[in-house]
DNA sequence: AAGTTAATTGACTGATTAGTCAGTTCATGT
DNA sequence: ACATGAACTGACTAATCAGTCAATTAACTT
């Protein structure tokens, strides 16, 4: 049922996206659908984060992340990144929903709870001088607007897998190399 | 009228936004508005390339970029940034409406010949070897989500002129020193 | 097999809204 | 003053769609 939505929704957009068709694509009754997800507004917020929490899988799943500061972090990325490229209804639906403020914020918050572990680590890099050492907020931001640019880019240039692989490898050098606090600039 | 949109739309979203209410806000009649535009999705097309067209007249605008690609690179950026910045509104509505498929094939293509002759400039850059030379999409993906990314920052956290000022140089720095094609990294 | 609860169905409704159009007001020129 | 056309108006309509609910079917229990 939200395989069908998600499929549903990536093609034509939530807004255009009828219950019914839905129910249809899933192979339920419009009433069945109701059962499940009392209003449109709840099937959106259980998207999103069954979405956001299957990334977050990718970075917790086996192999366990092992090995230097630099490795795990270079090696997150690339998991992130292979995902993305790989799911692409599930990823451009995800930034769909965000963009368009439907998801309620009860949900925001839920998924900001999932991934407090990783911002912390993130910060003690930052303290342990392996990351370099503008506001956290903003690191953050930047890594995140970084996967998120690479693996558009991978979609709409249609990469295979084996480009993909390619691609992460460039992307984490990049942005490793941007983020490591060595070099203050010279200015 | 398009003031109008943008205000409705970024608050509201575009499907959430009824045409009557647009009309309403802008001190005309329903039937007003479908004269200037015959369909809601018209104005989207015109709100879009509008926004989009401000953007790109911030690079456009006097003073004349001048200097070494290093220093005109840089104050591109900066401004593109600190228009986003400072026009929340209409930059997330951009967002909204690119992530939504609302934006018709002809409108983007318009856009791309738009920027034509920036993507030839950083071609161009990577030519001459005063950029990396990783594939030219994959540089433009980078270089527009790390802006979006730290402009969606800058809006999240409110702040202020200042504040976005001194991000910027520290953004520009980081984006420049990740761009630039010195030190292919030891690994 | 009979009884009971849970799940499913889909025709229906109440509310909403993009777009229309016959009529009115405004602007301009003579 | 008058004529002409352009711009504007807003009540109206035709269509759409989220969500309901009485009826049906399936699943389980004893």
């Amino acid at each position: 049922m939200l395989e069908a939505a998600i499929e549903l929704f990536a093609k034509d957009g939530f807004w255009q996206t009828t219950t019914a068709s839905i129910a249809q694509e899933a192979g339920v009754a419009t009433g069945t659908l109701f059962t499940y997800f009392p209003t449109k507004n709840d099937l959106i917020d259980e998207l999103y984060l069954t979405i956001k929490r299957e990334a977050l899988a990718e970075i917790q799943r086996e192999p366990k992340l092992h090995g230097s500061f630099e490795a795990v972090f270079k090696e997150i990325h690339t998991r992130l990144l292979k995902w993305g490229s790989a799911n692409p209804k599930k990823f451009l639906l995800m930034l769909q929903l965000r963009q368009g403020n439907q998801v309620s914020q009860r949900i925001y918050e839920t998924i900001e709870d999932d991934w407090k572990d990783g911002h912390e680590w993130i910060k003690l890099g930052q303290q342990e001088g392996k990351l370099a050492s503008f506001p956290t907020s903003l690191l953050l931001s930047i890594i995140h607007g970084h996967l998120e640019a690479v693996i558009q880019h991978n979609i709409q240039h249609k990469l295979s897998e084996k480009e993909v692989a390619e691609v992460a490898t460039i992307s984490s050098e990049i942005l490793w190399r941007y983020l490591s606090p060595q070099s203050k600039s010279p200015q």
